[in-house]
DNA sequence: CTAGTATTCAAACGTTCGTTTGAAAGTCGG
DNA sequence: CCGACTTTCAAACGAACGTTTGAATACTAG
């Protein structure tokens, strides 16, 4: 056997796409330049259109490395909840915890880069750039559609609109809270070793959201309906 | 007197700044080029860096023109409710929405370009670039501040690292609630006439943040205290 | 070892970027 | 009407951008 050090199949693949989580969270897409990404990444300047063909073919490959295996595990999860309900409905909390816990597993990833990727996404959701905007929209769908369907059935007695838009504040307030970590700091006052702890993150945003999706109507839409 | 008609004494100063903002919103900063902006603006390549020196200053320029004001609503909401209050603390659900009130009364300003600021403001809480990222949370500082003195007093029993949280989860409710209006739609289902309709969204809203400001404490959490 | 494929590399491509320049045109009090 | 000041304009600046090229190198099957 080989005593030399094997080279992985695609280590430069892997290395521009690390490098580019970094630089996309820091710099965004627009700020971050080929020459700037490549030097980071220890090759060469052509290597990107070689292995990905071009700059934009390069992000959506970043996405789907990452939210490929992300929604896959929302779905799991969400099904491995079903299965211990045996047909009833699930409790809003469960869902939402079994929504959020792979997005926050990640966070806690910072060596693999997967805090990187986190931050990146929760900021990618209102990128202006429509391409990006519909791929994104692409890699989820079918995570979406579960949950919706699991929130209607936990809460039959909510109006559709109603739930849609709330799904919609709960999505926002996570894509927030992903995007603002470490980053903008507009509230002062919480503690930093609080910001990567995933575990009480998962807590206080599960309390917060859980409230939120099954708050009373308010009172002008009640009357509406 | 004279029947010609006057010109504005600022008239290309604020074609561009009507014009950054809805280039921005659309495009974003560094995807917006001044060639682009000026011609939609109808006025020479020139007179960005002639009225605002360079284009990091006109978009500085164009947050304080709507941020100034809409905080110093925020503020004087904030104030009316205190002095009707005569001393005691203020309901959680009014501070909220003394805090909405500002911003949605914006997206109802298509015409005047405010809809357009709204958006791009809901997505510049989490852009890259850190000049923009400072500024935003200066111009933010002063209605923060108050906000958070008049919550602590509404919620004297909540710890203020919770509370601190609930504000950040508030925050991005807001923030994803206002950029996405129009853009994203990753969860499909809500009628389109509804989004523009701000007392609606302001009532939705509210029933929402309220019950996830005013949320139990976690287990995990209330054990830890 | 060799032929053939896959990858890396330095250099250059054409384009677009934000900004600057100096002259022309407009504005206005005296 | 004039002189001083403000504003507009076409043209150009150097720098940085994403991408392409063709030769050089590494790898691998036969």
């Amino acid at each position: 056997m080989s005593l030399r050090a094997v080279k992985p199949p695609h280590e430069t693949r892997t290395r521009i796409l690390d490098a580019a989580e970094e630089l996309f969270m820091q710099h965004g897409f627009e700020g971050t330049s080929m020459r700037l990404l490549t030097a980071r990444a220890s090759v060469n300047l052509a290597a990107v259109n070689y292995h990905f063909g071009s700059k934009d073919a390069l992000i959506e490959a970043l996405f789907r490395r990452r939210l490929d295996p992300m929604n896959a595990a929302r779905i799991a999860g969400l099904e491995k909840l079903e299965v211990e309900a045996a047909g009833l409905p699930c409790a809003p909390e469960a869902i939402i915890r079994a929504f959020l816990r792979p997005s926050l597993r990640m966070i806690e990833d910072a060596k693999g880069g997967g805090r990187n990727f986190i931050r990146l996404l929760g900021r990618t959701y209102t990128e202006p750039a429509k391409p990006i905007r519909v791929l994104i929209g692409q890699l989820y769908a079918p995570a979406m559609e579960r949950y919706k369907a699991a929130f209607e059935r936990a809460l039959p007695q909510m109006p559709r609109d109603e739930l849609v838009w709330r799904m919609h504040f709960m999505f926002g307030t996570l894509a927030y809270t992903l995007a603002a970590t470490d980053t903008v700091q507009l509230i002062a006052g919480c503690k930093p070793e609080d910001r990567h702890d995933a575990c009480l993150l998962e807590d206080r945003l599960t309390a917060f959201l859980a409230a939120g999706l099954s708050a009373p109507l308010a009172a002008r839409i009640r009357k509406a309906a």
